[in-house]
RNA sequence: UACCCCGUGGUGUAAUGGUAGCACAAGUGGUUUUGGUCCACUUAGUCGAGGUUCGAAUCCUCGCGGGGUAGCCA
């Protein structure tokens, strides 16, 4: 077993966390036993932030040959779900991590939590409490005013017992009564003031059907199970610090096995929200297609927009985890894709806005098969055989009437080469009665095949195309960012996240041409159109339409230029 | 204004009392049958003031700034 970890492949290196597993291995605290695990609550989707958590978590438990479990904190039925529960394991599963045989779910630790609960009224560490909710926040204090004691504080041990027992025979209504821990309503942290550890709610849960009509809260049930499961480092987010005396006080109290709490802080990325509430709100509300839309930070989102499950991981491992409240760029999120799709996506040719080009000179009725390189970054790859015909498609932007100075592509009088063919001479460009030019006359050098010219003259631009021909008709949709601005959540006084949504952060395109070879493709698969950038299958796909979602352009300093207005 | 946590280039991080480094972003050149990739280079940082020390990003004190916490949510 390592005991110490230092670097490997996946984790960016010793970030804090590790730095107190690596003291503990030599202290021998836990007795070199590392176990983690990822506690969601089955309330949603598991989105880019779970992703940094799973990352951590199971790959602790990796670095050290330790384990890490999968559990579910179901403890609120009104909020979870099934679908939940299994999109969840999904996610973890795509993302690469393997739980065995340990998924949990809190629930089926409820006989458990309900004998710990007991067990506490016993040593007279809880009792219950009739207050009404209203009463039980007034009680409480403020932030800066201590609180006050509940009247009911104080009744015997055998009462309390008496009326948590009928509190789970169900007979008072939801809300009526709460079993609260006895600790410290001077305290100044809140959570240590009688805080509420069991509740009345008759909800019908996921699992437990109707078997309960009371549910531990959270701060009760977390420390628990992680006890149970001998958790050694009980890993969660910054807004939970303040919980942590209260996940100490339950396990002390019960004299139970005793793992770590530690803090760290939470994700959050430019141009995005991370916050359930949102997302679950940008769901009901239609502004995005479901859970799994291209340009929700989900996990589900990301792998349809084609994201590879290895980039998300390298990408959590390049951020780091520290406690520091961070906000970090997409444009290092969208480093890690593109590094990745390099090295493994396979190349094609497609045309997003088409614009015929009529090769004059070329055979009608001819097709010549041409040979295209698969993946430059893998000469393993191999090649593939490509149709090229009298007609064809190429960009529409790769053609201007009246280029700029720093224009390398097609003009008229100009040579560009058609990749993986020929180089073609623009010699007209026909245009319809409104003056958009529709179709261009060209001639190409049969000398050239291949892509060089045997006389040593260069091109500038090499562009992409498909024959007309062959081509098959597709959709192409193109993603860009759902919010406008840098912190989306962060929305000015009576302005909200949604006032900051994108109205362009979808743009279909309906007339697009593929070559023949991506009619064949595997629907997982994210492969590079080239010159424009990554895309994947999309499951909306027909056998007579393909459809593709664009996961990410190329890095185009081209269009960087112009945008500068320097071209 | 109570308690807790956190302050290193524009961003994310490393340096655990001993040369402030890496990545992204930005920029400049080179290579190139993808204006991709790749390569080289440039810009830019320890929140502030004291203190301890031969030596401080690191330890101490006081400020300043940011975040969290008042669910019968997790």
């Amino acid at each position: 077993m390592n005991t110490e970890n230092t670097k490997t492949a996946e984790s960016g290196g010793v970030d804090f966390i590790r730095a107190i597993i690596n003291e503990d291995n030599k202290t021998g605290k836990y007795d070199n036993r590392v176990n983690t695990r990822f506690p969601p609550e089955p309330n949603g989707y598991l989105h880019i932030g779970h992703a940094k958590s799973i990352c951590l978590n199971f790959g602790i438990a990796r670095d050290y040959n330790g384990i890490c479990n999968l559990r579910f904190d179901d403890t609120n039925p009104s909020k979870e779900e099934q679908e939940f529960v299994e999109s969840i394991q999904a996610d973890v599963k795509w993302l690469g991590f393997d739980w065995e045989d340990r998924m949990y779910f809190a629930s089926d630790y409820f006989d458990q939590l309900y004998e710990y609960a007991e067990q506490l009224i016993t040593s007279g560490k809880a009792f219950v409490c009739d207050l009404t909710q209203e009463q039980i926040r007034e009680y409480r204090g403020t932030l800066t005013t201590p609180g006050k004691e509940s009247p009911y504080r104080n009744r015997p041990i055998e009462e309390n017992l008496d009326l948590f027992r009928r509190m789970r025979g169900g007979e008072f209504e939801d809300g009526a009564k709460v079993l609260r821990a006895k600790i410290d309503m001077n305290s100044p942290n809140i959570h240590m003031r009688d805080p509420v550890i069991y509740r009345i709610m008759r909800t019908h849960h996921h699992r437990t059907g109707d078997k309960w009509c009371i549910y531990p809260m959270y701060d009760f049930t977390h420390c628990i199970s992680d006890s149970i499961e001998k958790i050694t480092h009980s890993i969660c987010t910054l807004e939970f610090e303040i919980h942590r005396p209260l996940y100490d006080w339950c396990l002390d109290e019960l004299g139970i096995y005793h793992p770590q709490q530690i803090e760290f802080a939470r994700l959050n990325l430019t141009y995005m929200v991370m916050s359930k509430r949102m997302l679950l709100e940008l769901v009901k509300e239609k502004y995005v297609n479901g859970w799994d839309d291209p340009r929700m930070p989900t996990l589900a989102g990301m792998r349809r927009r084609g994201y590879p499950a290895a980039a998300i991981r390298a990408f959590c491992a390049t951020i780091g985890v520290t406690k520091v409240n961070s906000l970090t760029d997409i444009a290092l999120l969208e480093y890690c894709i593109r590094e990745e799709l390099n090295k493994t996506a396979p190349r094609f040719m497609a045309v997003q806005r088409p614009l015929k080009v009529v090769i004059e000179n070329y055979p009608e009725g001819q097709t010549e098969q041409l040979e295209a390189v698969n993946n430059p970054e893998d000469p393993g790859a191999g090649t593939r055989l490509v149709p090229f015909t009298r007609e064809i498609y190429i960009e529409q932007d790769d053609f201007m009437e009246d280029p700029p100075r720093k224009f390398f592509r097609l003009a008229p009088g100009r040579e560009v080469r058609l990749r993986y063919a020929y180089f073609i001479t623009c010699k007209e460009a026909i245009k319809d009665d409104a003056g958009n030019v529709v179709e261009l006359r060209c001639t190409y050098d049969p000398a050239t095949k291949g892509g060089d010219a045997p006389d040593g003259r260069k091109v500038k631009g090499t562009l992409h195309w498909v024959s007309a021909e062959h081509g098959i008709k597709s959709e192409v949709r193109l993603y860009d960012r759902l919010f406008t601005a840098e912190n989306p959540a962060d929305a000015p006084e009576g302005k909200t996240y949604k006032d900051n949504l994108n109205p362009d952060s979808l743009e279909i395109l309906d007339n697009c041409y593929l070559e023949p070879a991506l009619g064949g493709l595997e629907s997982s698969c994210t492969c590079q159109f080239e010159r424009l950038g990554y895309y994947c299958l999309d499951p909306d796909s027909t056998p007579e339409k393909p459809v593709f979602n664009r996961t990410i352009t190329l890095r185009d300093t081209w269009a960087k230029l112009r945008k500068k207005g320097k071209a």
